[in-house]
DNA sequence: CCAACACATTGACAAGGATCGATGCATGCG
DNA sequence: CGCATGCATCGATCCTTGTCAATGTGTTGG
């Protein structure tokens, strides 16, 4: 440790290092917590199973998931943290669709 | 739960989409391993150094990730299991590349 | 109202991962 | 040969996460 270091939580940073990384942090975590969404294979057939039906009931996933509702649960609200997904509460279900702003670039990647 | 199939006799002569059939269990676990190689704000950093330099060793990556070596050298090894960078050993030192079968991919995955 | 249902939240636990110091293993240099 | 260097591996520690039972919250039907 030679040199001094970069201030992790500065708010922007002028001069980094002679070496200039493209991926700044923030850009960093925020592409690795979308990825960390789809870095689980339940959410992975969780998101195959929307985009195959275009809307879905979470009463509709525990089975072919076969995980617990809780766990279900659990994995929707991430992925719907990371903007994947959207619900749509009508009545005492909850419809599940893909993300419209998102739909190209999650099919692209359950390709 | 049983919602209709595609018919057998359906023209889908391009790649499968996903709103043929959902993931089944070993696809999901093979694509979520992927994911989790990017799930982590060091390796995408990681990533784009690579994807900039075209070419980089392993010492010039330890001042920009700001990583112990052990640790970067945990991180390179994370990603070339997955498959999607390699490591050519020149000497002493092991200088790193995208995987080129999997080069388009990943620019895609960075931007 | 009350009971049943759909889903969310909490708490607890086990498993996996990120990190680093210490150490091992090659390679190149003098 | 002996030593320094670049990187990998190991062991330990701390944190995150996937999972489920139990419980809470809101909605519907009788």
């Amino acid at each position: 440790m030679s040199s001094a270091r970069i201030p992790v939580d500065a708010p922007d940073v002028c001069c980094p290092s002679v070496t200039d990384a493209p991926l700044d942090q923030a850009d960093a975590e925020a592409l690795a917590h979308t990825y960390a969404a789809l870095a689980d294979p339940v959410r992975l057939r969780l998101l195959s199973l929307i985009a195959a039906s275009g809307e879905i009931c979470s009463c509709d996933l525990l089975e072919p998931l076969a995980k617990s509702q809780p766990t279900v649960s659990h994995h929707t609200k991430v992925l719907a943290e990371a903007g994947l997904i959207t619900g749509d509460k009508r009545g005492r279900w909850v419809h599940w669709r893909i993300a419209p702003a998102r739909a190209d670039f999650v099919r692209l990647l359950l390709a």
